[in-house]
DNA sequence: ATACTATGTCAACAGCTGATGACAAATTCA
DNA sequence: TGAATTTGTCATCAGCTGTTGACATAGTAT
């Protein structure tokens, strides 16, 4: 009972040491996780994280950067997207996928290796396209305006572990999300 | 010339080393900031931290734990709360010192070590003291919810560098910071 | 001056970090 | 078969971290 054995297939593992720092780096900030962390709960030496991403801010770059998979509340359109942003936030029903991602970057963006890689992704990934989505004037800041609301209440939740409404308010209380949100990207 | 012979004086450097440590901890994150780093900008050496404050958890406990600061944007009571809340966040007129403190905690947040010194300073420097000035129902979860708003301009400026808004929608983006705090703590 | 204490410095520790190159085993190809 | 390449592991490096104890110096009291 040596090894278990794991079938050897390079694109396999690769991506299994991508998961595993998704995984971790959604739970804990780019400083506090080790190479020796992802490659464990990839189930790989910690060596292997190195030759496959070349170094530990390669990985972490290539992990923001996922050109292929546009948000989910973002690409159905302008519309109701107030709504589905509310609903993402708040429940588990919304695109859970994005809330990762933003969790990622904001765990990370006080990490001095991290801030510019995080800088840029945000960019890319939301502020641009939510700017694209709306009319009217300074679409560019009314994005970010949403985006504060957005890393507002994600952060706060990071803080303070959970939002833990009672059932009787919470559709008041996603109805409120609702309003800000739709207010941050009002037109002026 | 060996030593500029910085009179011996206890309090004094202790008073050092903790300004230091703000100045340090209120551009970088828990894990960031070395003890060594924090030595230097006082202008002590780094054994010297240890021995004032017992260890680097120690000390920024004794960081985010000021009871005697009240902050001013709260203080000053529910009438124009709002207002002061917003110019706090989007101009140098406002509580700068408690744009810092919260600085300090949302760098750190998402520090293990960190974590549950920032919640609890956020509890009690913030969530509890905002809570006390709201009337009607679920003040706490209100306190919250403009903790939210504030936080997520905070970490967006943060994370993005600055506004950099041009000067004459400046006075429409106050505005609508202004109107986005209101809304977190109306009444449900 | 002498003894004593308060204050500050130095050197070193164990532990961790990211990264590298030598080696082992598996797979593929000739 | 045997050689070559891919895939994975091991040992190790230098650098940094927080922390500690032994030492040095300044200030104070006797």
């Amino acid at each position: 009972m040596t090894k278990p054995a794991r079938p050897r297939n390079a694109e396999a593992t690769r991506a299994a040491i991508l998961a595993a720092a998704r995984h971790c780096l959604s739970r804990d900030s780019y400083d506090q996780v080790g190479i020796r962390d992802i490659a464990v709960k990839a189930g790989v030496d910690a060596a292997l994280v190195c030759r496959y991403f070349g170094s530990k801010e390669d990985l972490f770059a290539q992990l923001l950067r996922r050109p292929d998979k546009p948000l989910d509340v973002i690409k159905a359109g302008r519309d109701g997207l107030s709504v589905r942003v509310a609903e993402m936030v708040v429940s588990k029903d919304g695109d859970q996928e994005a809330v990762e991602d933003l969790l990622i970057m904001l765990r990370s963006a006080s990490s001095k290796t991290a801030a510019s890689l995080v800088r840029d992704a945000m960019v890319e990934r939301f502020d641009e396209p939510i700017a694209q989505l709306l009319e009217g004037e300074s679409p560019q800041l009314r994005a970010r305006m949403m985006g504060s609301v957005i890393i507002g209440l994600i952060v706060s939740k990071i803080i303070r572990g959970s939002w833990d409404i009672e059932a009787p308010g919470h559709d008041a209380f996603q109805q409120r999300i609702e309003d800000l949100v739709r207010l941050s990207i009002q037109e002026f």
